[in-house]
DNA sequence: TGTCAATATGCGTATATCCGTATATTGAGC
DNA sequence: GCTCAATATACGGATATACGCATATTGACA
């Protein structure tokens, strides 16, 4: 885990948002942070494939879907980055929006068929 | 502070290197950073630039000297967020030899002149 | 096998970033 | 005022990044 390459991961608001959403929720697939986001498929897709080679999630496939989820074996710091940005800012728009969006989308997935 | 220009300010290895000095020595002007990194003074002065214009350091000057730190007025995320990258990267190479490196600059200018 | 839903990638373009080199600015001291 | 040391900025070129749009890939299921 490069650092620059850590934090270069977290310097773009899209990105941010999809990290903020993953520490809250655990694991999300694809459709559910297009639909939390309001963006569109590819480019959520392509911002979630630099935090994968970044390192900072992990995709696990399941059937059709994919969950992304922060990588369970970032460093220590890393984890700790991320949780100290999430404890100050994830309360506070657009990332507070992004996990109402989340829990108000309709036929949602549910992720528990693929645990 | 908003959180991806301030990740965006930390994705640069030569902005990092910065940072880990000025949290480990509290203040130093550019001439000491250029000594300690090994590189150009044009280079560092404009890293410097962006970090000044993301908040994330504060110059006072003091004679001919700019003395650089940390921005006094971080948010507690953004301090944290520091604060965890240095505790567990700051020890390592390249960030550890920095400070090595600062320690043996000759002529080194006194601080106490400004404080 | 054919189709559909979910996800990923290719392509072209506009913009941003980084660097080296040269030069400008600023303050101290004579 | 002149000069020097410390610092900042301007300029040009190479590279990276983000985007919209179109299309490819993959797995499920009839």
């Amino acid at each position: 885990m490069e650092s620059p390459a850590f934090f270069r991961a977290l310097s773009d608001e899209t990105r941010l948002r999809c990290v903020a959403l993953l520490q809250a929720e655990g694991q999300l697939c694809v459709c559910e942070l297009t639909y939390a986001l309001g963006m569109e498929q590819p480019k959520v897709s392509r911002h979630l494939a630099q935090l994968r080679q970044a390192g900072v999630v992990e995709p696990r496939r399941c059937g059709t879907w994919i969950h992304y989820r922060l990588h369970p074996e970032l460093p220590p710091w890393a984890q700790a980055v991320i949780a100290a940005w999430t404890d100050g800012c994830a309360g506070s728009p657009p990332f507070s929006d992004d996990r109402r969006a989340l829990h108000a989308m309709p036929n949602r997935p549910e992720a528990a068929r693929c645990a």
